[in-house]
DNA sequence: ACAAAAACAGACAGGTCTGTATATTTCAGG
DNA sequence: CCTGAAATATACAGACCTGTCTGTTTTTGT
């Protein structure tokens, strides 16, 4: 019925579902688009129909990505929270979850910024404006969890988060995420010695 | 006298600086070895004589930065370490410096692993390498500064740096170094509330 | 001063990249 | 059925990439 649906959708998902797993595994700039469409299994035109440029395509990869992130993220958050398990606790969960994933490799809004090197490239300002909401979710977990105390530490515990991603790419182990948050526990609650 | 000093030096040494500054300013993937030869002022074969290949320049490049970088911030530490400063208040002054300096873009370790994607590339490694000896000297300043308990924490402020180093490249703003140095005294002498 | 080592300039091979052009095929809606 | 939009296959332009080759000039140690 509606043009814009049904099978067609095929073609424009295929191409950004493509683009963000290969960008994500193997870097933007690492990835051609000749690579693209043989993995989408789709003609040249077709892409460059509906991404003007590489460009185009990467802004939109990572605006696909951030959807489907944050709904697998927010899905294994729900599943961590059993029992007396906080919300916060629940985040740590779904984070360390997240780092021993056969796939991890970082933020791949953080890789976006470092790859395409320009603050000014759209896709390194969709990711700036990412990280922004991402705080934004950490501090109203901290706000359910721990009240005004909590969120008043959420801008160093978004530090941690952002260091144990990073550290556990670079260790190539999900260890950080425990690291972060013991120490994310221990900024909010106080230390005991 | 001795053969490799003096004037030869500076071949090497000129593809070197340049190879480690377009690096870290432009990304490794997107600086080509035709343009470090023009700002490097030498021919091609120099620099295939010096280094087979770009990934044995990328390697050395960044053993190059792990050197000048380490120097530099040293030095900022201690012209940092005045009147009652600790030496990790020092530390943190460096580090504000360092985000603050107008060719700052991170950190050229997790960039290179970003960009090169494979942990197996002997740059990867190296990173991985230099995070360990970083976090060592961390791990000898919170001794120093706040003995064990100081150094039963370096772990946790080892990620508050490095989600300061990320974030204020994404942000362009030197503040992340405030929260991280707040979060890690907090963490170190215990909260007050 | 002379021989050897190093740096030089510049062309070139072979591959990859983004983006375009062309001409054909598929397919859904009226 | 038929028309028009979308997707297809394929070739190509032009730029850039790494790495090689050749031959000349400069520097260096003895």
């Amino acid at each position: 019925m509606a043009t814009t649906t049904d099978k067609k959708r095929s073609a424009r998902e295929r191409i950004l579902e493509t683009a963000e797993r290969l960008f994500y595994a193997e870097g933007i700039r690492a990835v051609g688009v000749d690579r693209i469409i043989a993995e989408a299994g789709v003609a040249k035109m077709t892409l460059y129909n509906h991404f003007p440029s590489k460009d185009d395509l990467i802004l939109a990869a990572l605006q696909h990505r951030e959807a489907t992130f944050m709904d697998r993220f927010t899905a294994w958050m729900e599943e961590a929270k059993t029992g007396r398990a906080t919300r916060l606790d629940a985040f740590f969960s779904a984070l360390k979850r997240w780092f021993e994933s056969p796939e991890f490799r970082g933020c791949a809004f953080i890789n976006a910024s470092v790859e395409l090197a320009d603050p000014a490239h759209p896709g390194a300002q969709f990711s700036t404006a990412h990280k922004v909401r991402f705080r934004e979710l950490l501090k109203e977990i901290l706000q359910e969890t721990a009240g005004s105390t909590g969120a008043k530490q959420s801008d160093a515990i978004a530090l941690l988060v952002e260091g144990a991603i990073v550290s556990a790419v670079m260790e190539q182990s999900a260890r950080p995420a425990d690291v972060a948050k013991e120490a994310a526990v221990r900024l909010v609650k106080g230390m005991k010695k």
